[in-house]
DNA sequence: TGATCTTGACTGATCGATAAATAAAGATAG
DNA sequence: CTATCTTTATTTATCGATCAGTCAAGATCA
């Protein structure tokens, strides 16, 4: 083969890493499967990435950016937009979703991979999943974190964590659809739940995530006043001390 | 050493592989490293194993009946205790997440190892991972599918699927404390957000879980009524199609 | 000429798995 | 009560395969 120009042998490369890694995880992806899937030879990737662990950090690298540049663009705009005022939760939640769901769902590009990838490693416990984590994704975690306390001023600042957490692991779980939807919905049903279909998982998950915010916001303030529709704070409270 | 009982050396391999398959993953943990940390030595695991894939399932069949046992027997009490009328929708979520999170914060038993294992696997897209989980946590979704449109009639099943999806989704990344909670809190907020502390979580959780579900029931019927305390439909149906 | 890529062979380590020997406990028989 | 046999539990030693990484020697293009 002629010496390419050598960004698409790399770019070959790393293609080949993402679905492998994603696919067998770090310890059970070999270089040899990547090279074999690239069309190149094993040398190549030392040749091009120095060590298996110098590749894995650049498929990763190679993605991380533009999913977290797109939010805080999106983000940007709704605060332009909605000038002096805060901007409306929905469109914020949104903003924080979409991104990450549109690259699980893209398969033409490695998208479904990299989704992949980022969803084990966001729950794996080992110190290179975790610091790769925490150095791409705790910047704009911060950012939407305060963006929730604009759009809600009851939101205290552990709640916000809270909400922000909670919203991450939904929509991680959205990245990387797995057709589970569907396996539990009944035959009998009249519509199926279908993970593939985006603008129809958003309507269903947007309006999910914005009213737990809101319920977390109220939490407290609201107290024993008799407008919530059900006696929750006894029930979750004082319950359970026995099994 | 003098052969001991059977059981004890199993539950010390089954105590060790858990911990590593857990730190490691399946290809990342070897079976050295578990004989090593159970106190025996290596072909000990094939006698009483037979495989790796022997000793991964093993691992995993010990755990999984007892929390989706706890969860049904809450369920039913629920039940009794609610008599011709639905149970409280605040109790039902708390019956589906309190075993995983406790499970999740045991430390002296190996479940908090148990807990980082089923995130993993949860997630994982290989077949071994897939089938471990429908074979031991689809019943118990399609149990709580069912209790959720109970307690909120106007639900469609798609969206109660959807719905027990997000609940999961949060309860799973509450099993496995990474204290990230804690990492984004900022050094001047008041109070932490602690992700140990099970009840307060428990408090947090439910709340947003349940909202999200009314949410997602009185998507549709609620329409354009004005009670709603933002135009939520239109932004996210109507928005984007540029990026 | 120099950057890119292939080929092939090799190292040292580690992997899952197996075979064979052995030690203790329990049953059985004289 | 004791000798023998069986079963279960465990160890030592080792096999063949595969792994990441290296090196040397060349080939192909700009």
């Amino acid at each position: 083969m002629p010496p390419q120009t050598g960004e698409s042998t790399r770019n070959a490369i790393l293609d080949a890493a993402e679905a492998v890694f994603a696919r067998h995880g770090y310890d059970g992806a070999s270089l040899r499967a990547i090279a074999n899937r690239a069309g190149v030879n094993q040398p190549l990737i030392h040749y091009h990435f120095e060590s298996k662990d110098g590749l894995f950090r650049a498929v990763f690298r190679r993605r991380a950016g533009a999913i977290n540049r797109q939010r805080e663009i999106t983000l940007q705009a709704l605060r332009l937009e909605s000038g002096p005022s805060a901007p409306v939760l929905e469109q914020v939640v949104e903003a924080l979703l979409r991104p990450t769901i549109e690259l699980g769902h893209d398969s033409r590009r490695g998208g479904r991979h990299y989704a992949q990838l980022v969803v084990t490693m966001a729950n794996a416990p080992d110190d290179r999943s975790k610091s790769l984590i925490a150095e791409n994704y705790n910047a704009i975690a911060r950012t939407f974190i305060a963006a929730f306390r604009e759009c809600l001023p009851d939101l205290s600042p552990a709640d916000a964590v809270w909400g922000y957490l909670h919203a991450i692991s939904i929509a991680l779980t959205l990245m990387a659809p797995t057709g589970r939807a569907g396996d539990l919905t009944e035959s009998s049903d009249s519509e199926r739940a279908d993970d593939s279909d985006i603008e129809a998982v958003l309507e269903r998950t947007v309006p999910f995530i914005c009213a737990g915010l809101r319920a977390l916001a109220n939490r407290g303030n609201a107290g024993r006043a008799g407008d919530t529709p059900s006696p929750v704070a006894e029930a979750v409270a004082g319950k359970r001390r026995r099994a």
